[in-house]
DNA sequence: ACATAACCTACTATGTCAATAGGTTTTATA
DNA sequence: TATAAAACCTATTGACATAGTAGGTTATGT
């Protein structure tokens, strides 16, 4: 019942890539060095969240990614979604209909659906820009959540 | 981020004895016949959880298990928590004090603290009678959870 | 005594995780 | 226009966890 690395190298690259918005296009040599990740791995996860509506990317010399909207229009569900796939924590409850021919008569199946519901629900309720608010905030000990 | 057969596996045992509390010791060969689970994978996940406060065992002919208190007494939580180990998604929250460099500072931790704390907290808010009388309702369609 | 059941330990196939490795293609700039 | 830098692509690998199977030993009611 864990997030993998992928899933949380994801969230640390896209928090790196909200806090040097200003910066123009950022290469994953840099945020390589700023969160002590292997730039091949970051390759590879970047991959998966490389989409139009989520980045930007220039190739090339001077090359690099940027956010494609404002960082309060990125829920960490997403992100770790895309990554990790399907965040429940049993499969069965991601089918509609159900294919476990155990589910009509099932003791627990209602259960796994409401953890899954808060689990999904917390995390579609944070977003990039608290992540940022709350790192600021470290300094401070004003912790938003 | 999925729970395991091993924890799955467990709460359904658990849930088969409860169920059949008043049958007395219930042999593993019943359990793995009604709940279509190996007995040799169950052996092993009922060693796991064969504590004297959890479980009463009896050995050889006419033996097998019930449990050591009511179902009301035993909540989700705990159950996985043996089998699964820890719930939380991230496995840095579970220490204390916090053994990564980069807790002080980090972006992330918040939100995995509270993420863990509401799947434990739910977890641990539902009892193995509670998921008893789930069972019963679905004849009726008047689920509780 | 014997059948039955818990209990114990070793083994194994498969898959996922967490990278590493070695390339090709694109592009700004000197 | 050569070149360096960056994204992009695909294969491979070691380690570990998962999900069991297998073959026993020990205890106990009948």
């Amino acid at each position: 019942m864990k997030i993998s690395t992928k899933g949380r190298y994801a969230l640390r690259m896209m928090i790196d890539l909200a806090e040097h918005q200003e910066d123009g296009y950022i290469a994953l040599k840099d945020i390589s060095a700023r969160q002590n990740i292997s730039k091949k791995y970051l390759e590879q996860i970047i991959a998966i969240v490389n989409k139009p509506d989520v980045l930007r990317a220039n190739r090339g010399s001077q090359g690099g990614y940027r956010l494609a909207k404002a960082p309060k229009d990125y829920t960490v569900g997403e992100i770790l979604r895309m990554t990790e796939g399907s965040l429940s924590p049993v499969e069965c409850v991601d089918y509609d209909p159900i294919e476990c021919e155990r589910a009509e008569n099932c003791a627990t199946l209602p259960m796994w659906r409401h953890l899954s519901k808060i689990i999904n629900e917390y995390l579609d309720s944070v977003t990039l820009q608290d992540l940022v608010d709350n790192h600021q905030a470290t300094e401070t000990d004003n912790y938003i959540i």
